[in-house]
DNA sequence: CAGCTGACAGATATTGAATTCTGTCAGTCC
DNA sequence: GGACTGACAGAATTCAATATCTGTCAGCTG
C-alpha cells in the first residue's frame, strides 16, 4: 500500500507497529516490516541501524503518547491534591484500559520496554519530572510541605507502581482494585501534607 | 546419606530444596529428588500427589521463614511508627539480602514463586494480617487514626512493593535505594497520621 | 500388609540439522 | 549520486526425531 510515497523513518515506524500487531514481538521481523512496505529489509536498515534501534523508537512513540496526554492534567490550574488524583488516576486509567483493550498488544509493548531500558528510564523520568512540577505547586500554594519535589516525586510514582507498572497488568482487571487505589492515593496525598477530602 | 531413616515428608523437602539449588527450577526433577535420598521416584509420590504440589510446599516452607522472623518485629512493644518502619525495612532487608547473596537461588525462588499463586497469596495475607495488627496498636495509642486497618496495611504493603516484590529485585541493589525507601515509608507514616520525625 | 520398587503410557524437554533472520555492501536504477 | 536492491556470512530460530520426565499401579519385600 502506497509503494510509491518516499520512505521515512515514521512510514516505517507505522508499518512495524502494525507488524507488531499482527505477529506479536517474538515473531516480528524487520524481512516482514520491508514488505508490509513493498520495500527490501536493505532499506529499512537506511533509516535504523539496528533492529533493536527500530524497536527502541516504536516504544518511545507509544510511551510519549502517554506522557503528553498526562502533561496536559498537570498542566491544569485545578486545585494541586485534586490534580494530583487526576494526574495518577489517568495514569492508572491509561493503562487499564490499554490492558484491557487488547491484551495481547498491550503484552507486546510490554515486552519492548522490557528490551529498552534507557527509553523507559527517560519515559518515568518525564513522568518524575509532570508529578515533580504538581508537588511544587502544592509547596508554593501551602497545600503540600515539600521538603525535597524530586523525591517526593519520585517516591509517590513508586508507590503506585502498583496501578501503572505491567508487572501488574494481571490485577487490573480485579474487582477493589478501585478502592486500592484510593486507599493509597489517600495516604500519600494526606501524606504531602493535604488536609482530608471529606 | 541417611538411606537408612524412613522417608518423610520433612526430609522430602530438604532434599527438594537441595536439588532446586544445585540444579535451578527448570531441571530439578522429581527423579533427581528420589535419587538424592537413594529412593525411587515413586516414593515421593506416597508423600506429594505432584511434582506441582512438591514445589508448592518448598515454596511454602521458605515463605514461612520470613513471615515467622517479622512476627516477632510485628509483636514487639516500641512506639507504633518506630515498629511499622523496623518492620517494613526487615522485610527489605530480608529480600535484598536473598537476592544479593545467592541471585540465582533468589532466581529460583521467584519462579516457584510466580508458580504457586494461592501460596503466595495466603503468605501475603499474612503479613497484610501483621501490619494491621501494628496499625490497629497505633490507633488505639492515638498515633495514626486508622479508618480502616485492613485497608490501610494493604496500602502501605502494597506501596512499598518496590521493596519486596521479586519483580524490582534488579532494582535492590542500585545506590540511592535506601533514600527512596525512606521518603516512601516517612510519607506513608504520615499519611497514617503520625507526626514526622525529627 | 505398609512401604517401597520399577516398568509403563503419555506428556514434556533436548538435540542437532535445516531453515530463516540480521546486518553488510557491492552494484543497480532513476 | 543518493536511494534502493539483493546476495551473502554468521547468528538465531524452527522442527522433528530422540530422550527424559511425570504420574500410575501391579507386584515385591521385610
Amino acid at each position: 500500500m502506497a509503494a510509491t510515497e518516499t520512505l521515512t523513518a515514521e512510514r516505517i515506524l507505522e508499518a512495524t507497529e502494525e507488524v507488531l500487531r499482527r505477529h506479536g514481538p517474538a515473531k516480528a521481523t524487520v524481512v516482514d516490516v520491508a514488505r508490509a512496505l513493498g520495500v527490501s529489509h536493505g532499506s529499512v536498515y537506511r533509516h535504523f541501524r539496528t533492529k533493536a534501534a527500530l524497536r527502541e523508537a516504536v516504544t518511545k512513540r507509544w510511551l510519549d503518547r502517554t506522557s503528553e496526554r498526562l502533561a496536559v492534567i498537570a498542566g491544569e490550574e485545578t486545585p494541586v491534591e485534586v490534580r494530583l488524583r487526576d494526574w495518577l488516576a489517568a495514569l492508572f486509567e491509561a493503562k487499564r484500559h490499554k490492558a484491557g483493550d487488547d491484551p495481547e498488544l498491550f503484552a507486546t509493548y510490554s515486552v519492548l520496554a522490557e528490551e529498552s531500558g534507557a527509553t523507559v528510564g527517560e519515559h518515568i523520568t518525564d513522568l518524575t519530572a509532570q508529578l515533580a512540577r504538581i508537588i511544587e505547586d502544592g509547596a508554593e500554594s501551602g497545600t503540600f510541605r515539600a521538603a525535597d519535589p524530586a523525591a517526593e516525586a519520585r517516591a509517590v510514582f513508586q508507590a503506585t507502581a502498583r496501578f501503572h507498572d505491567p508487572c501488574y497488568a494481571r490485577e487490573w482487571q480485579q474487582p477493589g482494585i478501585e478502592e486500592d487505589f484510593k486507599v493509597i492515593v489517600d495516604l500519600l496525598i494526606r501524606g504531602l501534607g493535604a488536609p482530608v477530602r471529606p
